[in-house]
DNA sequence: TTAGTGATATCC
DNA sequence: GATATCACTAAA
């Protein structure tokens, strides 16, 4: 049982994307209590270029913690009432990150922050050295299988289609 | 299929 | 200041 560091995150996304599928995924409550749930889908978004990437149109407030330190939650506010979660990948002054789109038994990322209590708080905080939420790799070997994106049809018909969306497969 | 919801960005 | 947009979900 190992908690992610630094290293982990600090590479590409389309190198971290696929390998936190099957990771665990560790939350704190205020009471003390632990809850452990696999992740079971992760969605990588790169670079001003990737035009499904909140960086895409340019460095705002909102956007900055992309360009900031790998390792750092990224929770957005979806629709006015549903929280995503993202990791922050990759070296400084690049823009891309992995979302966390699903976890066992917890289909759909509004779901997964909304059982793990994850709300604004959590934004530009660290999943290294975090006692409230962390990641940690149990040795679990996750099958993975790529799909194209979802939900980002906006995004035009090449960025909505690269498979960049990684999925467990296990039987 | 549709409504609901509110922060953000963009346009006055 | 206003409004258009949006990485979704639940209910039907």
């Amino acid at each position: 049982m190992m908690k992610l560091n630094g290293d982990f995150f600090n590479r590409d996304c389309l190198e971290v994307a696929p390998e936190l599928v099957g990771k665990l995924l560790v939350r704190k409550l205020d009471d003390g209590s632990i809850i452990k749930i696999r992740i079971t889908e992760t969605e990588a978004y790169r670079g001003e270029e990737d035009k499904g990437c909140h960086a895409s149109k340019g460095r705002t407030q909102r956007t900055e913690l992309l360009y900031g330190e790998s390792g750092i939650i990224y929770v957005y506010l979806c629709y006015g009432m549903h929280w995503l979660m993202n990791v922050i990948t990759g070296e400084k002054e690049q823009p891309q990150g992995v979302l966390f789109r699903a976890g066992e038994g917890r289909n759909g990322p509004a779901k997964l922050t909304k059982f793990l209590g994850v709300d604004k708080s959590f934004n530009g905080e660290s999943f290294i050295n975090n006692s409230r939420i962390w990641i940690e790799d149990d040795g679990f070997e996750a099958k993975i299988r790529t799909d194209k994106r979802v939900g980002i049809d906006y995004a035009g018909e090449y960025w909505a289609s690269v498979p960049w969306r990684f999925i467990m497969d296990n039987k």
